[in-house]
RNA sequence: GGAGGGGUGCCCGAGCGGUUAAAGGGGGCAGACUGUAAAUCUGUUGGCCUUGCGCCUACGUUGGUUCGAAUCCAACCCCCUCCA
């Protein structure tokens, strides 16, 4: 790989930028003086095979350093994740076989082609050296750190405190993890503000093992669509980055005026000057909703193309702004007795709602619209023959025929 | 091995013999408003149908007491804490 002629300054001022914490900034700037190609490694798990929007702000930031060329290095752990990383929930995570993550694996890979470039980034597996441990080298791997230094993490340190139990296993995780950047031989290591502990670990290592120690960074965590807790699929408040392009667009709309920014500065590409001009148009009373458009656009082009986010934008356009029906209406045909489908019956069938109770709760409420009518009486039935333009809510729709 | 605490609807959590399909909150959904699937406000939130003030399921599991049990009793399963 060739040397790196991009002064230090500014490629600190591009890695700085968004982070949480760089731990050492000198040590980092000593590395990139060299002009060699930095290897920075992103470690993931491969439980969960697809990634959100979360999970890109640390991808973001390699790309940041791909594109500065240095050597992105992917660390999918396979091995680590046997182990399950401490989350102090007590959650039991079911083993994967050896194909599901090499199928997770796969998955990730496609995936990070959306904003990395795959040529560029290796992928590697932490079994790799793992399984060559055994017994005898878990052991001495173990000696090289104490129960004390494993203890200054908050979260085991609470559970200590509180005498809630932490089995031995979780210890070892923070050695594990810490080793591969000593087998990798890292320079940088990125990961969450919650990995700021693992990955400390990983310079100490290095330094036992006679290496230069890591630089680590960390990136903040993202708010889900909630805008209060960190992005998870378990709490539902997540934007994966396979959705659906409109899916996608919508969730982007969805979320408030407030968490926008927070979004604009950890996933948009835009330059920072242009993201503080549009604060500023904001506060000088321009519409946030225009912003946030923009925003969703450049997230959607990003994973779907430029055609798909047009196409998504203007549908959301007509469908939330001009109150237009939605250009694709599922088609659904269901079998009417002869005096007609009761409505509450219709709705449940074409999967409009879950159930008969619930269909008739939405037509009180005024959610149910017959080919752009309200329907008010929930002894409403639909002749057979017809076919209907029924909408639930402003978001379900389906073109039903009786037959 | 011993002692104690607990398992309630999507989640958290109150209830501790009847008026309880179960307070309250969160989340979800719908409506109003709007700048959008923002914010705010209002409503709603087990299922079924012949929509009655109807029926069926539901408070870890299985039995029991009772006219009647989420609520009392017994056994079992699971979780947690303390002691050893």
């Amino acid at each position: 790989m060739a040397k790196i002629t991009i002064p230090v300054e500014e490629q600190l001022a591009r890695i700085k930028r968004g982070c949480a914490e760089l731990i050492v900034e000198a040590e980092l700037a000593r590395k990139l003086a060299t002009g060699r190609p930095l290897r920075v490694k992103l470690g993931l798990d491969p439980t969960a095979p697809d990634l959100h929007l979360g999970h890109t702000v640390v991808i973001n930031k390699l790309r940041d350093f791909q594109e500065l060329g240095h050597q992105v290095q992917f660390l999918i752990g396979d091995f680590t994740g046997m182990i399950g990383d401490p989350t102090g929930k007590n959650q039991t995570r079911p083993p994967l076989s050896r194909e599901q993550i090499l199928e997770n694996a796969k998955t990730y890979r496609a995936q990070m082609a959306k904003i990395l470039d795959p040529e560029k980034t290796q992928v590697l597996f932490n079994s790799e050296w793992s399984d060559k441990l055994g017994a005898e080298g878990m052991i001495r791997l173990a000696a090289r750190y104490t129960v004390a230094r494993l203890l200054e993490r908050e979260d085991f340190a609470r559970r200590f405190r509180a005498g809630q139990p932490i089995a031995v296993h979780e210890l070892l995780y923070p050695l594990m993890q810490g080793y591969d950047s000593v087998a990798m031989r890292a320079d940088v290591e990125l990961g969450g503000t919650d990995q700021k502990f693992n990955l400390l670990v990983g310079r100490e290592l290095q330094k036992d093992y006679g290496q230069e120690p890591q630089c680590v960074l960390t990136m903040p965590l993202l708010e889900g669509t909630d805008g209060v807790e960190k992005m998870s699929k378990s709490l539902g408040n997540y934007i994966g980055i396979t959705e659906p392009p409109q899916e996608m667009f919508g969730k982007l709309m969805s979320i408030s005026d407030e968490l926008m920014w927070r979004y604009l500065e950890l996933l948009s590409f835009r330059p920072p000057e242009e993201i503080r001009a549009k604060r500023r148009a904001v506060e000088a009373g321009a519409n946030p909703r225009d912003v946030k458009f923009e925003l969703a656009h450049e997230i959607v082009e990003r994973f779907h193309g430029r055609a798909a986010a047009d196409a998504a934008g203007e549908e959301f356009n007509a469908r939330f702004r001009d109150h237009a029906l939605p250009r694709e209406i599922p088609e659904v045909t269901l079998a009417a007795p002869e005096g007609g489908l009761a409505i509450a019956q219709l709705l449940r069938q074409a999967g409009l709602a879950p159930s008969a109770s619930e269909a008739a709760r939405l037509i009180e409420q005024g959610g149910v619209k017959v080919n752009g009518a309200r329907v008010a009486e929930r002894s409403l039935a639909l002749a057979r023959g017809g076919s209907y333009v029924v909408q639930v809510g402003k978001r379900r729709f389906a073109r039903v025929r009786l037959v």
